[in-house]
DNA sequence: GTGGTCTAGACCACA
DNA sequence: GTGGTCTAGACCACA
């Protein structure tokens, strides 16, 4: 399930958007599945319809869902794809805090570790489901 | 020299405190060098000046700089050990990053690369200052 | 057979309206001829019987059909011709998107043979039914 | 001036979006010019600053304008050329309404004079600023 | 001062 | 019931 974490930098309406491309990627919310409605979700969640649908209209600008006033939301076909390209550019990301840390000298296996261990976990949890 | 970014997601005074830790690393700022004083550096850096304060109150948090008042700041002994213990949180940034690009199913040597690619960007330039 | 995007902007029931339109210009419905039952044509659709209704009553106003409570709906006499006096309304739009576009600096010609390919296109599709 | 009709079909957010590109067409605003503040200009046009702030995150979008919190937004580089490519899917709705009016039996040369007037007459508008 | 986020709640057209 | 739009107003970090 999608979940909140009031504190976090990250605002609301991104964690509710990056929590269901996540459930996207993991195949519980497949092509053509209905999302919960805006009213519902907000319920669901205790926050504002606002954050929800601000959230949504996050989800249909990275081409994760599409809406249909007076119907629903629905996931699009190809989403997966859509957030995958997506997130290329986080790869970037990566990029700038590699750049610092080799600046910083911290030697290059330590962060490649950083990677290597981050994949063995989501590895990992695959198996557990299998 | 220390650049903003004004259209960057991270706070201005985080970039010029940033951009100080990088000088600290790089050499040109050793230890014991004098800052610019803040009304210098915010008209260099066409900023406000309370932005430049509170990128100085940020490198000292950090351990990097000391300052006096009416007399200025300086760098500290021991500022690029404490700049590299603090690197040393990024890391966990990497690897969430990373964990989602295994999620998206980003395959690991991309991830890889992008790590050993900014290193070999950073030793490159090393080499020219060479 | 009038098809629907449930994601189009244009509201579904002006889409069912718009198709009974162009079947009655396309000689596929002649004056006279009974529109399916609301309920026949939501199941059809997979749409809300409201829907229908609505959409309905939309084509009693543009004068196209005529609905006797009990009896069904039928094509009025004169129907096609009433819809041509609609359409006219609908140049104005291209006006409008016209206009914006001269402003945006792309060129007429664009703008006109974006106008000829349709009228072409229909062009076509009329040959192949004769 | 940017002007709003709180009775059209067009939401108001998308107005004030289309009126600040209309802008940026004109030359009224030049690549680097900063927009009014939300504050400023939700005053000016009698508005909620959400909605004011909705219709910069659009011109955001569409790669009109920029954003930096605390300091204001402003006119991008090659703002006008990003405007001219979301222009073009434009020209898409025109081709669909002439397809109705071809099939309406509404001769090509009244929908092609449709085009050709809006043309002049934006020509009309630009002789009169020389 | 600036933009960004969020709440609370109304109203709308549409299904 | 659904999503879309808008108002009114609070609070935040940042400049």
């Amino acid at each position: 399930m999608v979940t909140i974490d009031k504190f976090s930098r990250t605002p609301v309406y991104e964690q509710i958007a990056d929590g269901f491309c996540r459930e996207v990627l993991c195949g519980l919310m497949p092509e053509g599945a209905q999302m919960p409605s805006v009213r519902e979700l907000s319920v669901l969640l205790a926050t504002n319809p606002n954050t929800v649908q601000k959230a949504y209209l996050e989800l249909d600008r990275r081409g994760v869902i599409s809406s249909a006033p007076g119907v629903g939301s629905f996931i699009r076909t190809g989403a997966a794809d859509a957030i995958r390209e997506n997130m290329k550019s986080r790869m970037s990301e990566i990029a700038a805090i590699a750049k610092e840390l080799a600046l910083a000298g911290i030697p290059e296996e330590e962060a490649l570790n950083c990677i290597r261990s981050a994949y063995r976990d989501s590895d990992q949890s695959k198996i557990k489901k299998e």
